[in-house]
DNA sequence: ATAGGGTCTGTAGCAACTACAGGATCAAGG
DNA sequence: CCTTGATCCTGTAGTTGCTACAGACCCTAT
């Protein structure tokens, strides 16, 4: 008789890899740093998941596809965890990412009016002369994308 | 008599740091990476730069200014140190950059898009029930924001 | 001569994974 | 029942682009 009640929901760890579309070794990643729980384990060791691991994988999942920190996920985990979140308080904390965000964005749009426009007088030719090589060699740096944002 | 001829135009590491305005742990790892050219030291081995350092660190943050990785800049300035660059294969590399900047940029406006949507249905009140939470809960990560260029 | 700075090296740490080595275990076929 | 190949386990190293520290030198000024 192979595997309990409890095992026939049981899924492996590539299972919820393939489940959720998470690289396998990333899953016990999460768990190692504590935004997965440590799941059961069968006798001989081998973690076994259930529908909650693969709902709490996606909702991590979802949050780095919003570019959330790992620690700003942990801190979102735990006010759930505990029961502990409002509404006002997992708002404050978006608004911040969104922050954070929309500052990225205008750092990478700094840099793209730069470099487009820096390309644009660029001949193609095969002489060493290069606007873009100028602009590297002589361009003054607070002038260029001041001090971004470390990506 | 301290210091000779060649000595007094010479700049430690801290004047290196100062004048860029590059960390002076910053200067070491370049050397260490090979950005930056093995200086001249002096008998009990302290570096002593020129004004040609000074030129290439400047080169190579602005480079970094401007999101180039440290492959590309090794590339650049490679090709410029063999005296083998055209302004064709700058522009070609420049466009590369170009290309990746502004994924980067549509992958994080995709996520303000749904973050400030999200948000905005927020109530800003006391109780757990949140849109944003429910997104991370229930959202379909096809949707939100598709496989991101690593940041 | 000595006190305080600066410099030297090597190494560890950050985020956020990814990948491998070397061993144990599982599941299916013969 | 036993073998074989896939999967699982653990620990550790690599990635990018730095930054920071420890402990040992060295340099300069008083």
């Amino acid at each position: 008789m192979p595997g309990d009640h409890a095992a026939v929901t049981a899924l492996k760890r590539s299972d919820l890899a393939r489940l959720t579309g998470c690289n396998l070794e990333t899953i016990r990643y999460y768990e190692s740093v504590g935004l997965m729980p440590d799941p059961p384990r069968t006798a001989s060791g081998h973690r076994r998941y259930g529908p909650a691991h693969v709902e709490r994988l996606n909702f991590v999942m979802r949050a780095r596809d919003l570019g959330f920190t790992m620690e700003e996920i942990r801190g979102l985990l735990s006010m759930v965890d505990r029961g502990s979140h409002t509404c006002a308080e997992v708002e404050r904390r978006g608004r911040h990412h969104l922050d954070v965000v929309r500052a990225k964005i205008r750092d990478l749009q700094q840099i793209e009016t730069v470099l487009a426009g820096t390309i644009a007088r660029c001949t193609g030719s095969d002489t060493p002369d290069c606007p873009l090589l100028e602009v590297l060699s002589e361009g003054h740096r607070e002038t260029m994308a001041g001090e971004v944002t470390p990506q």
